[in-house]
DNA sequence: TTTCGTTGTAGTATTTATACTACATTATGT
DNA sequence: ACATAATGTAGTATAAATACTACAACGAAA
């Protein structure tokens, strides 16, 4: 481990990570970026052996340059941190490219851990992460896994409307549209209402700007 | 400066504050606590000269530590970290007693100037909080005019949370959320929980990203 | 100080959503 | 073509959410 490229906006945690670095890796140069364009322009510029980016970055995103990352090297190593619990982002991180993906409240043995596994060309792979890699629904658009109906009656929730509100529009028991929406959340593994908003609006199945 | 008690559920933010406090104050006597909980129980047992908090962490959230320790040791300078922009919170968290309020990207050497004026029993104001403190009732952005409960009770709907969670979690009767929520309702002109979810998403209150 | 609006809390009654189940109908694969 | 899985539909029973009401504590304003 000669050379580590740290990308993070928080000064405070590059500095953190860097004395969890420092402590394992006494000599090993590391530059500090604090956004997404600065890491890629860096990673264009010189060789590194490990790139440690935050996701939530000014300008462009850590997923974004994540990807551009992968297209000018791709072999080099990525570990994503973030604040976020590795259920919401680590899955899409990992197919992104990256090597491993961390929750910035993990202990320093286990980044470096981490690190060890992720700079030998392996990836870094929680359990947790590991049970949802398994059942994917893959990387198609929900409307090539759901049923028209279910689509349909995906969009209305989707736009918040209630079950009783698509019942009355479709002419359907509230049941029914209540089963369509039970078959909606095993197919997107869904739990709540929410999400199923949220996924919509980062997908752009419906527009944000009712506000 | 010589006992800073630090909470932060994240231990690489950890690392990196008691680097520069260390840097600035070699001699100091450094607690890390990892909740709010915790938290509040270090203030009740011993005597420190600073607090320094982060804002969110699991358990009873950072703002209502802050309220209590208020109560306990009200000269007890508190300095209030956190991911969010200045706008976001400031102003809720100094009115609730805080000294201070930093992002988490502030420079190391801005942290020490807010600690040097905080420790002094001063108050540390960014020029963009004294400006949002000057027009109290001018075009303040609709979250803003939520009280404290409600503005918790609103980030955890907007997640997805179901009334029922968020008794649970809070420990209050599900009524009580659900008046909590018909008063979020009416202060922001909403009817359902997925404008809620979008307001929040298009304000950046939580983050849009979901599997 | 007294008044009045706001906040935090919760109970009762009602409405709404959901889980589970069931059963034709329609694709789909071999 | 036949078996099997997916789909569209809905009923019953249960769980959750909501409306409405109430009230004490607090704070601001008069």
């Amino acid at each position: 481990m000669k050379r580590i490229l740290l990308a993070d906006d928080h000064s405070i945690i590059r500095l953190g990570l860097i004395q969890i670095l420092r402590d394992e890796y006494p000599s090993v140069l590391i530059k500090e970026v604090v956004d997404g364009a600065d890491l890629v322009k860096q990673v264009t510029l010189q060789d590194w052996d490990l790139v440690i980016s935050d996701l939530d970055m000014p300008g462009r995103s850590g997923l974004e340059a994540l990807e551009q990352i992968k297209v000018i090297k791709p072999l080099l190593p990525v570990l994503i941190l973030s604040i976020y619990p590795e259920s919401l982002y680590a899955v899409r991180v990992l197919k992104a490219g990256a090597s491993g993906y961390m929750n910035k409240n993990s202990a320093p043995e286990d980044l470096i851990a981490a690190i060890q596994r992720i700079s030998l060309g392996r990836k870094f792979i929680s359990p947790e992460i590991a049970e949802q890699l398994i059942d994917l629904k893959g990387d198609k658009p929900p409307h090539e896994i759901l049923s028209n109906r279910e689509f349909e009656i995906f969009k209305l929730l989707a736009m918040g409307k209630t079950l009783t509100q698509i019942a009355e529009t479709l002419s359907l028991a509230i049941t029914t549209v209540s089963t369509h929406r039970s078959r909606i959340m095993v197919k997107l593994h869904f739990f709540t209402n929410s999400e199923l908003t949220r996924y919509a609006i980062a997908h752009h199945l419906i527009s944000d700007i009712t506000l």
